[in-house]
DNA sequence: AGGCCGATGTGAATGATTTCACAGGCCTTG
DNA sequence: CAAGGCCTGTGAAATCATTCACATCGGCCT
């Protein structure tokens, strides 16, 4: 379970991180920090790089940290004893994770590892209940991330249970899409990813993908999947069951 | 959606429902704020009975309030267009709910109903946000409230995506039976309800109830399911899909 | 008591997904 | 550039859960 620890320092001097902390310093969860509760909060963190398929904690660890990702990806997932897993989350750079078990001293409710190779800050537990119910405006912006947590997962719920195969990858898409919004229509994501996070064998997905594909809904790209007609995907998951057309 | 509000006062003035006062002051989530701070909560919080039924919000209403509950217990649910439905959450005496839509002020994640006929205080959001920004210890009580939140909701997740049938419905009595310790390892549910929560029919939830009575793991009542051998039915879970024994 | 309705119990047929077993393609690495 | 490893694509058989169609039981209301 608690593996030992694999991350990396590559400076423990905020003096050398400091033009990384320029990008946590505009993050949206800081940014209404007073200068000084800034610097404070920088005193708790470090700045490490790990590679793709390290992992950052596991499920059952002690969680003493939060952790600011500034480039890279970070999956959240968890396994189960007989080899499958789920993945709950991808978290993104200007994300943060590790919230849960930081703001309630409580266990790691899953494991977190580099889905790419990526760039974090970590930011210690150590003083940070007090730091955080000194600073209202900062305990106010921890509501809404847990709100926001909230929403995301309990939509996930819904989809699980309601629907069906092609009704759950076709909001798992269009949630995904959204949070790319940036980029285009197109998601960088494996079947075998999108499998773990909906749920569902990776042949099924490929197998539903590429009827939608024939319909001109969705393009497929090597390790990418480009969404051309959300407005009918939409339809399929507000419909329900029902994957004529 | 938005239907008229089935909501019938009994008691506007606080005056009269000051006896129901003291239960929310004994309220966990209430308990630790000053005296003043806990009458300024009380000039917004409304004393009303509902029955057994009653809707109480709907999924994509505006959230202005936070409800706790004094007596009975709410349904906290979702439905598909094709009429399926997913229950979220039991909520029971002394716990409240409605919290995200208040905090975050976007619409409402899922249907609440009466599940029994109960008694409920509902406070508004009217000038709630700056409330809990002045009162530190309120703010963290929310956040711990959330942390759990989205620890059940991600359980939930877990479950439903890892488990086969047997699975979930094992880990789903646990966590039900562990709610109600209390009440020793009697649950009060309807198969009805426990297959909504759990994702499957009621049919195949049946099934395999009896076959675990006819072990002696669980014995079924009306409207009830006693619990006799949660080390079973835990080692099921642990072991990941494996019905014989 | 009579009568209903919601809750429970079961079997057989149907159907959706998973499993299993490959094959080819793309990309990275030595 | 050759090799191996992930990623993708596909079909047939096997499995698990749903659907459908009833029968019974227990309370509650009149």
């Amino acid at each position: 379970m608690t593996g030992a620890p694999p991350i990396e320092r590559t400076a423990g001097a905020p003096s050398f991180a400091n033009n990384k902390l320029s990008v946590l310093r505009k993050h949206p969860y800081f940014a209404d920090l007073e200068p000084e509760a800034f610097d404070q909060l920088c005193r708790y963190a470090k700045h490490i790089t790990l590679k793709r398929g390290t992992t950052i904690f596991s499920k059952g660890d002690p969680g003493t940290s939060l952790i600011a990702v500034i480039s890279g990806t970070v999956k959240i997932s968890i396994s189960s004893p007989d080899g499958r897993n789920a993945i709950l989350n991808l978290i993104e750079a200007g994300e943060i994770f590790g919230e849960i078990a930081l703001l309630d001293g409580l266990s790691r409710t899953a494991d977190a590892t580099a889905n790419t190779n990526c760039e974090l800050f970590v930011i210690d537990r150590r003083e940070f209940i007090p730091f955080v119910r000194s600073q209202p405006s900062l305990a106010m912006k921890f509501i809404e991330l847990l709100c926001a947590r909230l929403r995301w997962t309990s939509d996930q719920v819904e989809q699980v249970i309601l629907q069906d195969l092609p009704g759950r990858l076709a909001s798992a898409l269009l949630r995904l899409s959204d949070k790319h919004k940036p980029q285009g229509r197109t998601i960088s994501i494996t079947q075998q990813e999108i499998s773990e996070m909906v749920g569902m064998t990776r042949e099924s997905i490929n197998k539903q993908l590429r009827a939608w594909a024939t319909r001109g809904w969705v393009r497929l790209e090597h390790g990418a999947i480009v969404v051309l007609k959300p407005e009918s995907l939409q339809a399929l998951v507000d419909a329900g069951a029902d994957d004529a057309e």
